[in-house]
DNA sequence: TGAACAGATGTAAAAATGTTCAAATGAAAG
DNA sequence: CTTTCATTTGAACATTTTTACATCTGTTCA
């Protein structure tokens, strides 16, 4: 029982929907592509195993990033860009305390959306 | 008021820690690295606009390949590229009816982490 | 003020990733 | 069994992302 093929539309609807009333149900109903995009950016700024690490070790205390790169077995350096593109993200956040820069996870958003994760993964 | 140092351990501890006592209690309670580098592979994932894009549709409703194609303006080809990392890593399921392949989310743990990357988002 | 140190930044090389195109599957209908 | 059509797959290419190394900034303390 094959389905409607009305002509096809003016847009730049480059492929041919099988089930174009569903598909256009659908595009109704979509978030604005900014905000899937800035999602896709939040994401992957969780995607990636020495951020993750620097996250869960977070997690248990806040730490400077001479702290984190011994815990990590990584450089100075190495830290101190990840944890740029985490503060970037607002994911963490840091407080000076005389010479030294204690970082912390920002909110509890980063540890819901780590426990969820952590959820998935453990199935 | 300075920390202690005592003299570097043997182990492959290539940087000093400030406050190694911090440390060591820290790395004692890290998950097993094998968990952290799954969780980071999962984020990965969903760190792509256009597979967030997928999910999202699938969030509405179940779809096939073409209509993916159609609904995102990408050939089917891509759309079944992603569509395997999503199947890959437990996101998506699929039922094939006739000569046509549904996919639909897998589960509602996909739903609550879009969720609150979209709260964190949307602050 | 300047030496010492924690951390940040720029950039180039290396590695991983996404999209495209062409070709291959594989189920379904004749 | 052959054709058709939806989907998948593989290789190539372009783009991003990660990492390493060197250099720079800014704060503390003598």
């Amino acid at each position: 029982m094959a389905t409607n093929r009305p002509e096809i539309s003016e847009k730049e609807n480059d492929y041919l929907a099988a089930h174009e009333d569903v598909v256009k149900r659908v595009i109704e109903r979509q978030p604005a592509d900014e905000y899937l995009y800035d999602l896709a950016e939040l994401f992957k700024v969780f995607g990636d195993s020495t951020r993750i690490r620097i996250l869960y070790a977070l997690f248990e205390s806040e730490l400077c990033v001479g702290d984190l790169a011994s815990l990590l077995a990584l450089s100075p350096s190495a830290v101190s860009h990840q944890l740029k593109i985490l503060k970037d993200a607002k994911l963490v956040r840091f407080r000076r305390d005389g010479k030294i820069i204690f970082y912390a996870l920002d909110d509890d958003h980063v540890r819901t959306i780590l426990s969820m994760g952590m959820e998935h993964v453990e199935e």
